[in-house]
DNA sequence: AAATAAATGAGACTTATTCTCATTTACTGT
DNA sequence: ACAGTAAATGAGAATAAGTCTCATTTATTT
């Protein structure tokens, strides 16, 4: 996992230091988008907040951190990886938690139809689309009592 | 428009009061979703700060204020008026702008039905769900020279 | 018009993110 | 391996969006 981290910096060449690398094996160890929150505990006081910060622009400026705020207002951050395709999110508003989520080629299809109108339309060139969904997980949920 | 107000109010019983109306006024002048530091600019101080944010929570309460995030992170809000239905939004990365965008009947339909495959798979009661696309506003726009 | 609960204004407070600057670290060329 | 240089870091100060407190004002009810 480590050398997985540094593969990831080199390629990008960005230099190898020792707060991205703990950045970027939270981030693969945890696999799943996660909260500023709780990368922070997950890195146990290794990185100074200020340099977190720095290292998640570091990350979002080779592309390869996607950043979005969840519906309770905090900030969630997440890996692009090369096999991780595109995708879109599931919220729990009770919980917190935000889940991967693969629509249908069918569905992104017909979402790019919309999105060619709404170019027209408005003269945008438009470059980027999220799908979120809200809503209650109901069971074996841990945090959701 | 003052009218306007004051029915939106009492329709909702809740008191009518001076910063609630010149609140709901600047937002129905608008008539666009809006930033928060753009409101407060349209209001020119005749509201207090923590009387503007007070009044958005009552908004928000009684379900006639949208909020969310632009990509730039500022918080944008928007009235939610009986003759304007279900819509998303287009953010011009650059401005700042934000577009209200209706999309297909069609889009929508099989949008639900992505989430109904969704809501199963992962055992949630989805409530709700956006589309949000973004992009750059090419021509026409005042605020992107 | 008086009584009462609700709403407001002013500014203190909280807290996520950014900034500053002295020190440390990573890379480059020898 | 080593020195030189630019880049990165840590610690904490600064900023700013949003919340909270509390004394005063206002809306509503009688
Ligand atoms: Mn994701
Ligand atoms: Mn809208
Ligand atoms: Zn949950
Ligand atoms: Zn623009």
């Amino acid at each position: 996992m480590i050398e997985d981290s540094r593969k990831i910096l080199s390629e990008h060449s960005v230099s190898i230091t020792n707060p991205r690398i703990l950045v970027l094996e939270a981030l693969l160890e945890f696999g799943n988008p996660i909260t500023i929150d709780e990368l922070q505990s997950k890195l146990k006081g290794a990185v100074a907040k200020s340099t977190l910060y720095r290292v998640l622009n570091d990350l979002k400026k080779i592309k390869i951190l996607n950043e979005f705020t969840s519906p309770d207002n905090s900030t969630v951050v997440e890996l692009i990886l090369e096999d991780h395709s595109h995708h879109h999110h599931l919220f729990c508003s009770d919980c917190g938690e935000v889940i991967d989520v693969e629509l249908s080629e069918e569905f992104e299809t017909m979402l790019n139809k919309e999105i060619e109108n709404v170019q027209k339309k408005f003269n945008f060139e438009i470059t980027d689309h999220r799908v979120e969904m809200f809503g209650l997980c109901t069971e074996e949920c841990s945090n959701c009592k």
